[in-house]
DNA sequence: GCCAACGTTGGC
DNA sequence: GCCAACGTTGGC
């Protein structure tokens, strides 16, 4: 089993969203970069957890634990015109576009601070704390991830 | 609102 | 296929 990150500005859907939704699912749609896409393809896989990452806000950092529920397919707002995430170059018969769905796995105790995890020496070289790092999925090396859930846990 | 980083686009 | 310009991301 993979593990990963997923990024989401909470002004637009956060894990609270997440949490309000009748069945706590939600579609992971949106993504429009290609390295990512292949990552859901060809990675990402049923029972996968992630952690639900808050970006673009006052304070950025991991809200809590998602778990893939539905691995890659066609993300139908690509050929939706009023969407923002409308793409005309992409057919039906051939979507260029894949997306997920993440169910809530689990709340932190802690909200994990961007500031927390550039404090532990051991996640140094974790993919999100790169400068200039502009994937909106990123995998999580397991010994990272117990570290983290450890923090999220109350250490 | 600034700016570094980097993916994408498009002219050649 | 190169690479400069442009657009987007995301922390600060």
């Amino acid at each position: 089993m993979s593990h990963w990150l997923l990024k989401s500005e909470p002004d637009v859907f956060s894990f609270d969203h997440l949490k309000a939704r009748p069945k706590k699912t939600e579609p992971w749609n949106g993504v429009r970069n290609y390295q990512v896409r292949n990552m859901m393809r060809d990675q990402m896989a049923l029972g996968d957890l992630g952690f639900f990452y808050h970006s673009s806000c006052p304070v950025p950092g991991i809200a809590g634990i998602v778990k893939i529920v539905k691995e890659a397919y066609p993300d139908h707002t690509q050929f939706d015109p009023a969407s923002e995430y409308f793409d005309a170059g992409s057919k039906r018969e051939e979507p260029r576009w894949l997306m997920v769905d993440v169910k809530w796995e689990a709340d932190f105790k802690t909200f994990v601070t961007l500031d927390m995890l550039r404090a532990e020496p051991k996640l140094a070289d974790m993919l999100i704390l790169r400068r200039g790092n502009r994937l909106s999925i990123t995998e999580v090396q397991p010994q990272h991830w117990d570290l983290i859930c450890k923090l999220g846990n109350g250490g």
